[in-house]
RNA sequence: GCCAACGUAGCUCAGUCGGUAGAGCACGGCUUUCGUAAAGCCGCGGUUGUGGGUUCGAAUCCCACCGUUGGCUCCA
């Protein structure tokens, strides 16, 4: 008698033992058709799993539990499409085939490449392997028995993951019957029962990864693919990438063109062209605005220096190798600075300072050079000249508290103008750290106790802080929901010790002053640029390069178009006119690829009363109104940095 | 840095089996003077990423380098 707890309480009662399936056939075929895993007492299984006792059984379709659903769809296609490349390169060794956010990959070794040809005859095979409909069959083995069968087998990566495998049974699954041939595989499982349940897929991409993540250890081919219930969700995804790439902010970087970069003069240097850079311009107008008044000061610092400050820091002995190559002046290495710090330390100790003088915010968009491997640039987000939105606050142990709340609160000031919303890390103590423990724990704490007194809510980052400092980041989440590195604050421990740094105290001796490093914004070139795919090109109207197009109807208007032009630049708007002898059309539709926030257009109408029919970006209904009452409300929405373009009257 | 793919006009792309390069847009000129997402005609524009090699002949095949893309590793 076997006793069946399901999930809304209900019990059943078999009498003899049987499958999580057979369970499933006793409430309804159709739940039994639908299911591709069970939990039993909450462990999530086959569903041919044998049940010979009383348990609570949940049985896993995709709308009873989406998520693990889509999952176990994905694994079970990763292993699809690894018996479609084994059948297509018999010889290639099977090494890793997870299920990852939209898809899943396999990891192979395999001496001929993979290219995307490929990829039909792999997917085509594939559908075959779903055609056939043959079960996933779970066997298990005792380590004893199946380390010599793996031995035989000569793959040294099913080897090397058995031998890592806590547990002393090993599972393969096999899409026949076990031994006779058919594909296998080391796999923990669980699977869905057959290849038919594996949804639709499609393989989209392959690429090197190393074995383990270990750069020392051999380049292996993963093959990623995506897969999702149905068709239609596929559709959709491709779709969706789709659309992200029209967002990609290299290629509206192009379109709106706002910024290029040139082989011939240096990959990851990034050229500013005129928009690109009146976007920058605002957003740099906006920082330094919010920090003066915020009691920062500002510093601008050279962008070469000594050797000699590289080795007091540290850097050369740490970094060498990502700085750019030094030169030789009279003598001596100079080196391009791959940060700004060294350089505040030095204004610093220009003087002998008091703990009157503190807290000291100092501020600089400070241009650094880092040498980052070529394989890893890409557009404005990874680059190798940047610049910083850097600051160091200098101040006491007593001040700290009030300081952090003084950065969080810019921080989210910053972040919410330009329409983030963000999640907070407290990345504490790495593995290689400098400094005591206690300081640590000590600086950790004020992390800690600043992000609780303004009521963030923050996941704790074990073993993530840099070596000389624990620190908050913040990851900005943009318009698609997607996470990016952003804010970051850092409680050094360390340099006002190597640099020497310190202040007078009321009781007449000298102190060390703690450092906060931190960055708002993280770069100029990566914020942007985030920036650029966040509103994907379609900027709120303070930061549009252009504000507004004046578009005429004909050549007979462009007279009126150039008087309104001119009361729009008076009025300190950033604007043209477009009298190029196309028709209206295609002036609208040039405008409306450049993403302009307003287009006024203007004819014999409109000259008539001093008015402009404004066509507002996204919107296709169109207003009269005066040329005055638009200006009005722009500067409203510029003053309030408004995100989406509007008509306030 | 590692693996793979890619690199053709300012941009987006075509170019078959190796036979001296093509379109649209942009740009220039002309016609048109127009009411809400591309008017028409004509024209300009290329050492096919760079350097070698194979060949009677290379955008095409081979090698090296540079760059880009997708990942991996890395990101003070």
């Amino acid at each position: 008698m076997v006793r069946i707890t399901l999930p809304d309480n209900s019990t059943r009662s078999f009498d003899s033992p049987l499958t999580a399936f057979e369970v499933a056939q006793a409430i309804s075929p159709r739940l039994a058709q639908d299911a591709l895993a069970v939990r039993v007492d909450g462990q999530l299984v086959d569903t041919k799993t044998l049940i010979d006792k009383d348990h609570h059984v949940e049985i896993v379709t995709t709308k009873s539990d989406p998520t693990t659903a889509v999952d176990l769809m994905r694994h079970s296609c990763a292993h699809v499409m690894a018996e479609a490349i084994c059948r297509l390169f018999p010889e290639t060794k099977l090494v890793y085939g997870p299920s990852v956010e939209n898809g899943f990959y396999y990891d192979i070794d395999l001496d001929r490449p993979i290219t995307p040809e490929d990829f039909p005859a792999i997917e085509a095979e594939m559908a075959k392997i779903v055609a056939s409909d043959k079960p996933f069959c779970r066997y298990e083995m005792t380590r004893e028995e199946a380390m010599p069968r793996l031995k035989a087998e000569g793959n040294r990566y099913k080897l090397d993951n058995a031998e890592r495998a806590q547990s002393d049974v090993l599972s393969f699954y096999t899409t026949g019957q076990p031994g006779d041939g058919s594909f296998e595989d080391l796999c923990r499982g669980p699977h869905v029962p057959s290849t038919a349940k594996v949804g639709a897929y499609k393989v989209m991409s392959v690429a090197g990864a190393y074995y383990r993540g270990d750069a020392s250890e051999k380049m292996l081919q993963r093959v990623y693919g995506t897969s999702w219930p149905t068709k239609k969700e596929l559709d959709a995804y491709l779709f969706q990438l789709e659309e992200a790439k029209k967002r990609d902010h290299r290629v509206l970087g192009k379109q709106l063109d706002l910024f290029s970069v040139h082989d011939h003069i240096g990959p990851g240097l990034i050229h500013w062209h005129p928009n690109g850079a009146l976007i920058r311009h605002e957003v740099e107008t906006f920082w330094k605005n919010e920090h003066l008044k915020r009691g920062y000061d500002l510093l601008y610092t050279p962008h070469i220096a000594s050797e000699r400050v590289f080795q007091l820091s540290g850097h050369l002995e740490k970094y060498a190798d990502m700085m750019y190559s030094p030169m030789d002046l009279d003598g001596q290495n100079y080196y391009l600075k791959p940060m700004n710090c060294p350089f505040h330390y030095a204004i610093y100790k220009t003087a002998v300072r008091s703990y009157k003088d503190l807290a000291l915010r100092w501020c600089e968009l400070g241009t650094v050079y880092r040498y980052e491997p070529s394989g890893t640039l890409h557009g404005m987000l990874r680059v190798r000249g940047f610049t910083q939105d850097d600051a160091h606050t200098f101040c006491t142990p007593e001040q700290l508290g009030a300081e952090l709340d003084l950065i969080l609160e810019l921080m989210h000031y910053m972040m919410t103008t330009f329409g983030y919303t963000y999640k907070a890390y407290l990345a504490t103590r790495p593995e290689k750290y400098l400094g005591t423990e206690e300081e640590w724990e000590r600086a950790t704490q004020e992390l800690r106790a600043a992000l609780e007194r303004r009521g963030l809510e923050y996941e704790v980052d074990e073993g993530g802080g840099v070596f000389y400092a624990p620190k908050i980041d913040i990851k900005l989440i943009d318009s698609l929901g997607r996470e990016w590195q952003g804010p970051t604050h850092q409680v050094d421990l360390q340099a006002a010790k190597r640099f020497k740094i310190s202040y007078v105290g009321a009781d007449n001796h000298e102190h060390e002053p703690i450092i906060i490093h931190r960055t708002v914004l993280g770069s100029m070139e990566r914020f942007i640029g985030g920036l650029i795919e966040h509103f994907g090109g379609a900027f709120p109207l303070w930061l549009s390069p252009e504000q507004a197009r004046v578009l005429p109807i004909s050549e007979k208007t462009n007279e009126y178009a150039a008087s309104v032009l001119q009361k729009l630049r008076n009025a300190g708007l950033r604007c043209s006119m477009d009298i190029s002898d196309d028709k209206i059309n295609a002036k609208i539709k040039r405008a409306h690829e450049m993403k302009l926030p307003y287009m006024l257009v203007v004819g014999p109408a409109e000259a008539q009363n001093d008015s402009v029919t404004v066509r507002i970006r996204g919107c296709k209904e169109q207003r009269n109104i005066k040329v005055d009452e638009f200006i009005a409300s722009a500067q409203q929405d510029i003053n309030t940095r408004c995100l989406e373009p509007g008509l306030k009257s």
